[in-house]
DNA sequence: GCCTAAAATGAAATCGTGTGCAAAATGGTT
DNA sequence: AACCATTTTGCACACGATTTCATTTTAGGC
């Protein structure tokens, strides 16, 4: 009774499987690292004991002496929005493939918690951090947790109201928004557009800064007016609320450029809907994002896509690279954009 | 320098507060646990040391000597899915507030790869599984990871080809379906629908087939004969594809009652945009679930709910129970469903 | 100031694994 | 058969915490 192999019910150990192999505890061990000098049919035949008493290595042990925790924590706002749950599958799905497990957390849209948050987070010691969120800085993430894990934000670091820039130690994942929003608004203009309008996404995003930002430089290179402003927040019914707002009490547009697609939709929902204009005669509606929901017919939405499947494999790359080697420069990589044709232009 | 506290630039220790602090090592522990017996002066100073060399007790380590990892692990097949993404987002906020993280997982369609992700995951030691999904069965879920580990499958068990059943260490979350269901067949019938079709959802899906169990039931209580039958798969395009198959082909309906919210916005734009039939004068549509997405203008669909917040609730409670006392006889908790009144039916 | 119950303390054992290092086994050559 | 190079093996330690348990300190009542 006193065989490890049959001393206890709950999980399995290198011990029990040696003891029941006979073999030592550590020919175990390299019988699962692939790297490890071991007999073959030694490994085959502690793969095989280790089979029958459904023996697993214990990640939670394994990654106390390795110093690798095979997690990713990934931080997000909401998971619910279409695109990010987008990220958040392909991102998955690429870091599974890794041997990477994704530790997901949910910041709230106050920045209250963040600390808390992160703190907790960094008690599970991932390999590196995801933020798929602006509404933590990158100077908060890289202060709690160790500057040792290799921190990604997903949107364009910028600097924050202190000037303080985020630091050598981040990798960079650059969009080129502007291709893709050059295109839009050269589409909309061949079609007839007079009179512009900028759908805003949340006021302390960058990524929205930043479309609005190229928007007026490319309009201004091309002769035109600045455009309109809306003040929405990435969703929906803000999107549809104040597009009603711009139509009933303000001048209207000719040509609505939102910062997302989920807007977009609102802006078309309130067009069409609401305000008995057409689209795209009336009005015409550019999104951004191309998420999987812009083919469907109703919307039919013509749309600046980033490439998801591109810009999550650079994301991986970037982050298998600076595993490898923490201390080398620092990197960037570049993900493109590009205008996706559909119906609520032209 | 061999002092503790700045022997090592990576993670502090508990040892290194320690050594700070003028504490021992078991102090930094008790300082750190609720419940453990510390003076009140004493647990201060260590907390505040704590924070200045920003030292969070190692989760990996402290799962090793408590087995509590606070890991749940969460498995999807897709997570763009807007049902599943809301129920990802509502479950990890809750899961959060009771201290655990959420260790996603993705599975393929197929289910060649199942045992290797479960046995993957079983190396991380989740405190409780949760399957959103039906392409792994519950007999695999109980046979690859420890019987130990509470495990929720999120859809009617029912038994498998194998007549086996699930076994009793399976609690349970009973969706009250009928009742929904019912309503959204009477409200159909009231508005003067004859013809019924059911889309089906997944073929190897269980939620799909008691949904389609109970129509028939309710629409030969009614007297009404059985619906005609559209094999979906929950995506748009399969719905908007067979829609058009069943009107072009078939004989056609006037009432659709869909598995899912998505499939239904698939049968209402192919009814809109190429059949040129109206909804709800010419066809009246029925989803299930209410996705965000629903009350979407274009769609503004009539749907039967079920209680997101509610479920989660449920599911989390059954989950602390569970580890609370492991032995305890199954549990059952139940959800309701009802149908939210919308624009697609009269 | 003394006695007792309760609270606080720290040394040592423990969890399950990977790794450095020295010893042993193996295989191929002369 | 003796030699050397290479591979394989196992002991002992490390990783970073928690938890007994025996001991010391504190607090409270007389």
């Amino acid at each position: 009774m006193s065989d490890p192999a049959t001393r206890n019910r709950s999980r399995a150990t290198a011990d029990m499987v040696a003891s029941r192999a006979n073999v030592s505890r550590v020919a175990v061990s390299r019988a699962f690292n692939p790297h490890a000098s071991i007999k073959p049919e030694k490994r085959d035949l502690i793969l095989r004991v280790a089979q029958e008493l459904n023996y697993t290595p214990d990640m939670a042990a394994r990654s106390m002496v390795t110093g690798r925790s095979h997690l990713v924590g990934v931080i997000v706002p909401d998971v619910c929005s279409p695109w990010e749950s987008q990220e958040i599958d392909a991102l998955t799905t690429a870091l599974q493939a890794e041997g990477f497990a994704t530790l997901l957390f949910k910041t709230r849209t106050d920045l209250s918690m963040d600390e808390t948050l992160l703190t907790y987070m960094k008690g599970f010691n991932p390999d590196s951090v995801i933020a798929f969120t602006e509404n933590v800085r990158p100077q908060t993430l890289s202060r709690v947790l160790d500057r040792a894990v290799p921190i990604y934000v997903a949107y364009p670091h910028g600097e924050d109201e202190t000037g303080e820039a985020p630091g050598p130690l981040f990798d960079r994942l650059n969009v080129m928004q502007r291709d893709g929003i050059e295109q839009a608004i050269a589409l909309m203009q061949g079609y007839g557009a007079k009179r512009f309008a900028f759908l805003a996404g949340a006021t302390h995003s960058l990524a929205t800064a930043e479309r609005e930002r190229m928007m007026h430089n490319i309009m201004a290179e091309r002769g035109l007016e600045p455009p309109l402003r809306i003040q929405g927040d990435y969703t929906y019914d803000t999107a549809y609320r104040e597009t009603l707002n711009l139509f009933r009490v303000g001048e209207g547009a000719d040509a609505i450029f939102s910062a997302n697609d989920v807007g977009a939709f609102g802006v078309i929902d309130a067009l069409r809907h609401d305000l008995g204009l057409r689209v795209p005669q009336d009005v015409k509606v550019v999104g951004f994002d191309d998420i999987l929901q812009s083919h469907w017919k109703s919307y039919n939405l013509t749309t600046v896509k980033i490439d998801l499947t591109e810009r999550v494999q650079a994301l991986v790359r970037l982050i298998l690279r600076r595993l490898k080697s923490p201390s080398s420069p620092s990197l960037t990589e570049t993900v493109s954009t590009r205008l996706v044709v559909r119906g609520t232009v032209g």
